[in-house]
DNA sequence: ATGGCAAGGGTTCCTTGA
């Protein structure tokens, strides 16, 4: 009996998963450095890298002990995960729902790590609404929609992690009030998002914090940090399979605190 | 006291973000 629990202990898995959107991975290497070392973490989901591929601190990351996949542009968008685990690439692009082509922003990589599908969405803002920015929010969220869906069927340990740019309910801000007619507010990005959890989907913060009043994201303007008018828009999502695993998860808010911060912060997940 | 951001790219300001 002893020896066969032991033997269990041995062989569990365990594993921090994390998602930062760093506005530019140039200005914030240092904090996701001392991110990845002091506080253990095996993936990384990075968003808004703001480089191309060539300028990314590949080095500096692989030195650590990281494997890294990067899916740059330049100037704006980008994202990459970064594994201690090697990792194998499934698509680097949401495909359009008519030619099943790429769209040319950097938003998007679906992995694979272990037996775990993990994916890096860094969705469009869309604001102002009723602009052609709004139109390809709706239509990132429908190409989604119908990835999601298909990835959902095939039974996989699926994680869903980034920046969704949406904030699913009233408790995800500080005043609902000042959100109406906000592309990370509408009825329209909401209900897409609602589909997605329809299909069997969880939030991996409400699963532990049902709750919990917290976010992931300050404005750089308005004293919003001093004054914590933040919101919550950064997100995972899990499968079934993965939720089962699910041990803990947070909100990694004291490094909005730091010189020089992100104006989003990371969150984390623990598998066991 | 009443205006208050940041980053990239490229130039002395524009775009984008949320």
């Amino acid at each position: 009996m002893a020896v066969a629990q032991v033997f269990r202990f041995k062989n569990k898995i365990t594993m921090k998963i994390a998602s930062f959107n760093v506005n530019s991975i140039k200005v914030r290497l240092e904090h996701v450095k001392k991110f990845l070392i002091e506080e253990n973490i095996d993936v990384l989901l990075l968003q808004e890298l703001k480089c191309i591929k060539e300028n990314f601190p590949f080095n500096e990351i692989e030195n650590l002990g990281f494997k890294v996949i990067v899916n740059g542009q330049k100037s704006y968008n980008g994202v990459a995960i970064i594994s201690k685990f090697p990792i194998k690439l499934i698509s680097n692009f949401l495909p359009n729902i008519s030619n099943g082509k790429d769209d040319g922003q950097a938003r998007f990589l679906d992995v694979k790590i272990l037996d775990f599908r993990i994916i890096c969405v860094y969705l469009p803002n869309g604001n102002p609404i009723e602009t052609e920015k709004y139109e390809y929010k709706l239509n990132w969220l429908k190409r989604l929609t119908s990835y999601c869906k298909k990835l959902y069927q095939t039974n996989e340990k699926i994680i869903i992690g980034g920046d969704f740019n949406i904030i699913q309910k009233d408790i995800d801000c500080y005043d609902p009030k000042v959100w109406i007619n906000d592309a990370l507010f509408t009825d329209k990005v909401k209900n897409y998002l609602k589909e997605i959890l329809n299909f069997g989907f969880v939030d991996a913060y409400r699963i532990i914090k049902p709750s919990s009043q917290e976010y992931s994201f300050w404005d750089y303007q308005n004293g919003a940090w001093q004054k914590d008018h933040g919101i919550r828009i950064d997100l995972f999502l899990l499968s079934p399979e993965v939720a089962d695993l699910l041990d803990d998860t947070g909100i990694f808010k004291k490094i909005r605190g730091h010189s020089k911060p992100s104006d989003h912060v990371p969150i984390w997940l623990k598998l066991n």
